[in-house]
DNA sequence: CTGGATCCTCACCGATACTG
DNA sequence: CAGTATCGGTGAGGATCCAG
């Protein structure tokens, strides 16, 4: 088998965890991949990556950097100062794992149109033949 | 600003999408990457796709099969034979995402064990300082 | 300014049963 | 074999309040 991942037996314990999964679901959530596009260009503080998404809620940005600092991926720079200040930029390995969704994200951005147009165009098959 | 995607004002309708949330929030739901995975390598049917993802129901696999179809991702081949026979396979849209995906895959396998090393190293800073 | 704690809602998704 | 329909549990995530 050529697959880049191994099937997982439906009665199996999540543990499993091939790479793929367990790099690409937390990245694959709402907001990570989001997070580290926003501060890739330069270091910025909490309230200005709030800022730059937009709609992201307190709660959940605090939370996804933390995971995102967790899996290493983020620095976070405290300032003892007051009123605090945090910052936060990537790491190597944070900056490595950019590089490879770059090309996705140009990719998202050449053929939008192309899946829209798809979208529109598409025509369910019939359910069941109705009288 | 040189950020891929523009601020979401949080009032505003989420139709605004733009294209990175467009694309990536879906192929980045739970199963669309891993059925993408599946049936790159050559065409499968319903019950193949299945088997090789092994934990993934009936009804999620039918859905997500369906939403890749529509984006134009993957083409659906009905036999009208019976019993009835579907095989899916990627189209050429579907093989140019998946070229920028493959790298993401490889970087996940890669460097799975520094992101795990990097969970287990991880120490949360101090909540409050307690009496 | 930077978050943590709580509450609450809704969409996701699995399990099951049923159809062509 | 290849799905759709329905039900129900669970968890992601928004809103809000509070603290250092």
């Amino acid at each position: 088998m050529s697959l880049p991942f191994p099937p997982v037996a439906p009665g199996s314990d999540l543990a499993c965890k091939c790479p793929v999964r367990d790099v690409l679901d937390r990245i694959g959530d709402r907001w990570s991949l989001l997070v580290l596009l926003v501060i890739a260009p330069k270091t910025l503080r909490f309230t200005e990556v709030k800022r730059a998404i937009g709609d992201i809620s307190q709660r959940m940005l605090s939370q996804t950097l933390r995971t995102l600092e967790k899996d290493g991926y983020v620095l976070r720079t405290v300032y003892p100062t007051v009123p605090p200040k945090v910052e936060y930029c990537l790491t190597d390995l944070g900056r490595s794992l950019l590089a490879r969704i770059d090309p996705l994200v140009e990719w998202a951005n050449a053929h939008h149109d192309q899946v829209r147009q798809a979208r529109e165009s598409y025509v369910p098959p019939p359910a069941a033949t109705p009288l």
